[in-house]
DNA sequence: CCAATTTACTAAATCGATTTAGTTGATTAA
DNA sequence: TTAATCAACTAAATCGATTTAGTAAATTGG
């Protein structure tokens, strides 16, 4: 193992003290010769000399890296966040430390805990809303953290999110001017899920805006283990049945792909479809498929640009930053 | 920002020195007394504390991360092996720095230097092949560098891989079977990359098998930036054409759809589709496609184990990995 | 011309651990 | 009885930077 060269190596080849050396790292140069200057660069470039990160952290009390918590980095969004978050860090010479918690609280608390004592500069977390306290010692603690993806009751600041309600508003609109109007909205359950909540707000804002009664019976809930609470073929069948299913997440749309294919549902013949959130090889499949899209590189630019200015200038105010989505036509929606 | 506790605080208030609670902190009990060690244990409880990463890993020369570098961590491979390097990470108590490159190989010459000036205890790649020199710079200094997914001249040591070869082979027999001759070979130019001849000779070594002479005119190129050598069209207009497409990676098999779909050609009608690489959405696409899929997950869990295995033996004896591949038959081959 | 200020540095303390070389008192061996 | 050994610790050096307080020489002011 080459010796790896350090600070006194560089100093006693320019013949000047440590301190000198360290002021001319952190380009303190206010009295300094010029001589003196050349020389330690000259010792720098002559041992190629790269400052250790360890002993500078150590005394700086700054690691130069953040942590970023989510639910699974293998998601087609989540891993374009984390795509922006890490161009976005490259450029500031950030390091980015990433943790998986499966969607599992208890995960997610030993991901922060690990993050704290690792000493991070600060944190980006796609919360589950289950940690709350933990995550305001740590703030309180004076580490900054960035909340994206997922808003609920009580983190309300700091927060990047997709515009939501303006998003499943635009969609709705679009379905009822195709003459729908019996809409089948397929959620999760909101618990205290704002981002969830305000997907069906939107929702309801247009349908009020058209004067078209919301109907409790076409709010359907899927659920991650036990899947939709009312089967699709089900529901096609029933009087009155929906015109078409808007669907709010990723899962819940293959699913409901799923149970089309096996009971032999086409789209858009026998029931429309609009999802929330792009399908990947969109293009290649069956039916093309109406999506609204959400801009997960631009979420993930956003939050670290928010994170690091909170770490650089912990004045920086709190604040929520909305990202517009987009909307995509394709043709699984039927004009009635 | 409330005050961390250090190492200093719990000898105060066990009533010990600092040595002693190090000692006790690493396990050496060797000449501790019971009534000490308990004193320890309590005073840490008591006090929350926590061991200062940095500091240890000044004085230790180990930073208990590893880093990863790879071509972009949103691809749907990628993504899944890094979920395997974080699992096992996590099992290990290490933590992982990812670096994505682009596929350009200035960014990741300059990914392996900061990787080297962080200090990291180990690395995982998937080399673009640019970089021996530096690599086996680092490798020479004493840093444990395994390697996957890409495996070209100079690398074969150290490194995960599927099992490409035989993966080509399995395809290219069951072709033959369902009585192709003609069979289209698309690729990327090999260059120095072993892991694309493997494929190549899997082909060759299934046509010869079967006494069917290679036609070098079947062997087509695609370039990332300028598409295919010659459009698949064209192909199909030629005297003799081929009767299947065997796509060696996802962008020339999502690249030959589009084409297909804008040539309105069909598959399997018009003609066969054969892809390397499982196709996201897979169950979903207007033709399921058959193919030859990695298991990158276990790819990713390998890469660790043997990385780990090196940093904390570095005599665990170099070696090459291969994992199997899977075959998922579907729709778009015909008998012919 | 001498005190005050400015310039251009350096010595030493510090960050929070680990580790080596002792130290002290108790026990054992000769 | 006394030297040697052992158990149970501790003081101090160390990892590689940054930073504060201080110093010597040069410059300026009155």
């Amino acid at each position: 193992m080459q010796k790896k060269i350090k600070l006194i190596d560089v100093a006693q080849l320019a013949g000047v003290s440590k301190s000198t050396v360290s002021q001319y790292l952190n380009g303190r140069f206010d009295y300094m010769s010029e001589k003196t200057k050349e020389r330690i660069k000259l010792a720098i470039e002559e041992l190629d000399y790269v400052p250790n990160p360890i002993a500078r952290s150590l005394k700086m009390n700054k690691t130069k890296t953040i942590g970023v918590i989510v639910r699974d980095i293998t998601g087609f969004y989540t891993s374009r966040t984390l795509r922006g978050i890490d161009d976005y860090c490259k450029k500031s010479d950030y390091n980015v430390l990433i943790y998986n918690t499966d969607v599992d609280p208890e995960v997610e608390a030993k991901s922060l805990e690990s993050l704290y004592q690792l000493r991070v500069d600060g944190i980006i977390i796609a919360s589950s809303g289950q940690n709350t306290k933990l995550i305001d010692k740590y703030i309180n603690n004076g580490l900054p953290i960035v909340y994206f993806q997922l808003e609920h009751d009580g983190n309300e600041k700091n927060i990047i999110v997709s515009d939501y309600r303006k998003a499943a508003f635009d969609a709705t609109e679009y379905l009822i001017e195709l003459g729908h109007k019996r809409i089948c909205f397929l959620t999760q359950d909101f618990q205290s899920m704002k981002s969830r909540k305000d997907r069906y707000l939107g929702y309801t804002d247009a349908l009020d805006k058209h004067k078209i009664p919301v109907d409790e019976q076409l709010v359907q809930y899927w659920h991650r283990k036990t899947g939709f609470q009312q089967s699709p073929k089900n529901m096609l069948d029933a009087t009155n049945p929906p015109t078409v299913f808007f669907t709010q997440h990723l899962p819940i749309t293959t699913e409901l792909l799923t149970a089309f294919n096996n009971e032999n549902i086409s789209i858009p013949d026998d029931v429309s479809l609009l999802a929330f959130d792009e399908l990947p090889m969109a293009e290649y499949l069956k039916v093309p498929i109406t999506v609204i899209t959400q801009n997960p590189y631009e979420v993930g630019i956003k939050a670290t640009k928010l994170l690091l200015d909170k770490i650089s200038d912990d004045e920086t105010p709190s604040q929520k930053i909305v990202i517009p989505c987009s909307f995509i036509k394709r043709q699984s929606c039927k004009k009635i």
